[in-house]
DNA sequence: CTCTTCGATAGAAAACGTCTATAGCTAGGG
DNA sequence: CCCTAGCTATAGACGTTTTCTATCGAAGAG
């Protein structure tokens, strides 16, 4: 069974005319004919009666018009939402993401996303980097934004590269400081937040790369107890700048350089399953509207 | 775009495999490949990547997926919504009737028919004849069972004779007699029901013909009442067989033979639109029904 | 390092669809 | 009473498309 049957089917069905449809089919009568004719040799039966005046359903032909109206309709909505998927004006995007970039970064980024692309649903799934990778693989989501990690199966493009910043509360003896020495951070009250986290990892070896060990005197889960702690003067802590942001500028916590140390970053990368092919559609927007974006912009 | 290359699609989407999807369709491998390639071209982006280990869908793939599947799916059935209609074992038939046959001649045709073919929805339209007509005319119903009329566009099949018999209430004069004469039955009161069926005509005419004038005294717009007046003894009527059988087995209704006239008759037929082509599926069963029926067992 | 497994490609043969031209039929008009 | 108009069906030629077999090339697996 051919799809231009069918729709030569529909036609006739509702011209009641071989050669009116056949007009505005722009094919030429017999060609309709033939079609038609294909199409009851298939199915068994007339699913017209011919008359006079032109082509007259039969009650086969009155009970399969719905079922190819209903096909007809699926292939040009089918044929629809790709290209509303390829201008990237409909459709789904399944983003995974760092705890750090969700919270901090992605907001930004998905408001301008959203004004752009109102008709895409996004969806956003977070995790720690490792967690995040395994979505993908697993296809739960289409596109991440993790910590610079490596897999044979995915490559991965870079987003921004985030510093770690030594935040101490106003009234601190370091705020006052214009700088401070690796080894005054260590005797310092440390607050780490989620020792499962890859951050947590690279603080640590960062210091002892450094030949001192921190004194630890708190660990929590997530950054925005670690920036409360802080404030209320429990202790001081590296943190991603970009998750210290809105607290630097509001005065609640103030950043303290490190002089005797490289900064500590972290690079920010988008990952993509490398078996998908080009991306397209709403994946392909979100990716172009990343790269068009100033690198310091997202990682303010 | 083809169905094959839909089916094509959906199957390797399944399978992740064009080999194995070409087996199962019994083609070749590049015979599908080409499908797919020829699909991909049409709408203009890829729904494959191709990978070492097989086919994964694209995000475009993905989303075409769903329209895909209901595309083939509304193909498939149609394709089993005929063959029931062919074989009758679902579908709808829309029947029109005269009223005496939708009341007393249709239900235990319709049994049969309901318990031959339980699947198939039956809807019964009741008017008289000539309403019922232009029921069929205009397609409301697929078939009418009516007293015998005659029109260019539809085509009748003798379906039963029905005799107009004259019933008393037991205890009449006339319920003792072997037979009446019709100058006997003109002067007694007699009972007419509906003015505006072709009954009424029927009668007058028949009287007329025998040079006898009735003496009416009460019309009615339905038999059932007619029976009851009878019943009580308001007068005597000329009724359809069909419509007093169960009165004459119960004796609250005695027939009496007209001796000096003709049986006065019906004839009823189905009727059907010239132009529908042959019947099939659940008319072309319902006519079968009729027709492998004792006509003398329908009017009895 | 070969062997297997995957999809892509080439080229020939077959099948199919489409066209033009015309037939066959019926209803309505002159 | 024929003739024309309007309908679908049919015939035959042509061209495109589809399908096949055979083979390639890449990439893991043993």
């Amino acid at each position: 069974m051919l799809l231009a049957q069918i729709e030569g089917f529909l036609e006739v069905a509702r011209r009641g005319n071989v050669s009116r449809a056949a007009e505005a089919m722009f094919v030429t009568q017999p060609t309709l004919t033939a079609r038609l004719h294909a199409l009851e040799r298939e199915v068994g039966e007339p699913l017209f009666a011919r008359t006079r005046r032109g082509m007259r359903l039969t009650d086969a032909g009155r009970a399969f018009l719905p079922y190819a109206e209903r096909a007809i309709r699926a292939v040009r909505d089918g044929k629809q939402a790709l290209v509303d998927a390829r201008s990237a004006s409909a459709g789904r995007l399944v983003l995974g993401a760092a705890p750090a970039v969700s919270t901090y970064v992605l907001p930004a980024i998905l408001q301008r996303f959203a004004a752009a692309y109102p008709r895409v649903d996004v969806a956003v799934r977070t995790g720690h980097s490792e967690d995040v990778l395994q979505m993908l693989l697993r296809e739960e989501v289409q596109l991440a934004m993790v910590r610079a990690l490596r897999h044979p199966d995915i490559e991965s493009t870079p987003l921004y590269e985030e510093a770690l910043v030594l935040v101490v509360p106003p009234g601190h003896p370091f705020a006052e400081r214009p700088k401070v020495g690796i080894a005054d951070v260590a005797s310092e009250r440390l607050i780490f937040f989620d020792r499962t986290s890859s951050y947590y990892e690279l603080t640590q070896s960062f210091f002892l790369s450094l030949g001192v060990t921190p004194r630890e005197v708190m660990e929590l889960d997530n950054i925005e107890s670690t920036k409360k702690m802080v404030e209320r003067k429990l202790g001081i802590a590296l943190l991603p700048r970009s998750a210290v942001a809105g607290e630097l500028a509001a005065r609640t916590l103030v950043q303290v350089p490190v002089g005797d140390a490289p900064v500590m970053t972290q690079k920010i990368v988008v990952i993509r399953r490398r078996d998908q092919g080009r991306a397209s559609g709403p994946v392909a927007a979100f990716l172009n509207l990343l790269r068009d974006a100033d690198p310091a912009a997202l990682a303010s």
